[in-house]
DNA sequence: CAGGTTTATGAACGTTTGTTCAATAAATTA
DNA sequence: TAATTTATTGAACAAACGTTCATAAACCTG
């Protein structure tokens, strides 16, 4: 295969990413993509196509890291509520300790509302973090952790829906306790 | 004064909000305003300054809009629960008919995250409305639509949280049903 | 109508954008 | 070592960006 790449894909998606998600995908340029990357244009495209195919791998990435955790939560023995809890408490630190940014899906699907094609990659995303919350939620009220009254589907939408409100709220430079406090209070109400 | 404008202030401002609405600030170009406008730059520059001022301009007239229903309902007799109801209904009837575009502040908010004086303009547009919530739940607690039991101060951030997951929600391509839905579901928990 | 003042026009400016490509470098294979 | 293949480099491209400005047009005042 004659001269090998001298970088490593993951490295540079992850990168990437990082630059989407505190600029977002305008305001990331492919000069701004290469100082990050240390990669020239012609590698930049080479190796990843162009601008928008590099955003996808970088959503992509960004989607399994953020899913990553609560999907071997599930796989624990921690009682439903504390899964949810953990969660969103690592969005909060998150928050804290980097500079503010939010959500990558959320903020791309606002920024490029006009774009079909990455409409549906970020919409199935979403369905997957539903899912998620759902399988927490189906489990939790087996486990006498829910409310057993409410309905499992329409407490999974609401919890994405309060998802969607703390990723937003992120981005207002509210302090951790005021986002802790919000949390505590909708999680409270599928008790 | 010499030699009149051509144009009502008020127009522009309205034109341009709503391409900055549907296409972003930075999908709206100064070419793309002129010609929802139809101004040539020099008129626009004349008048309102730059993109950056004329897009302020957009963010207050929007703001105004969108706060108008809310306030003269508060005045009305109309119970604080179908308050409530209405304003969340319109947002959805809104987003049945028009191009998806969710909540202009929300979009900018994220959209233009770097930016510290967007970020304050727009953090005190949403606690006008947290405080529009506020005092609807204040006398609606007093008639008794709502329950007198949870603060009314969580109560109306948990509000904004739900405003902020809808608006979200809007950019997904959902249906009306399951906005609407949703919106049940997380006014029911106040009740 | 003449003089003065403001507005409208649209070509043009310097940057920056995403992207390409010929030239060079570094590996593998024979 | 020579031939071949792939990767890296960075200058260059056309298009689009926000913005400016000299000119022309239109109104008000006297």
């Amino acid at each position: 295969m004659a001269r090998p790449k001298s970088f490593n894909r993951e490295t540079i998606i992850e990168k990437s990413m990082l630059l989407f998600w505190h600029q977002g995908y305008q305001g990331s340029s492919m000069r701004d993509l290469g100082k990050v990357t240390h990669l020239n244009p012609g590698s930049l495209y080479g190796s990843f196509g162009n601008k928008n195919q590099l955003f996808l791998l970088a959503l992509e990435y960004y989607y399994k890291q953020l899913t990553k955790g609560i999907n071997t939560s599930l796989k624990s023995s921690k009682s439903n509520n504390s899964i949810l809890n953990g969660f969103f408490q690592t969005i909060v630190t998150e928050n804290e300790s980097s500079d503010v940014k939010g959500c990558l899906l959320v903020n791309s699907l606002l920024e490029l509302a006009n774009d079909a094609d990455m409409q549906s990659h970020i919409a199935a995303m979403f369905t997957g973090i539903e899912e998620m919350f759902y399988w927490v939620i189906i489990s939790g009220q087996k486990a006498g952790d829910f409310n057993k009254q409410l309905d499992p589907r329409e407490m999974a939408q609401y919890l994405i829906n309060n998802y969607f409100g703390i990723r937003v709220q992120c981005m207002t430079g509210q302090t951790s306790d005021y986002l802790s406090n919000n949390i505590r209070y909708f999680l409270q109400r599928l008790i």
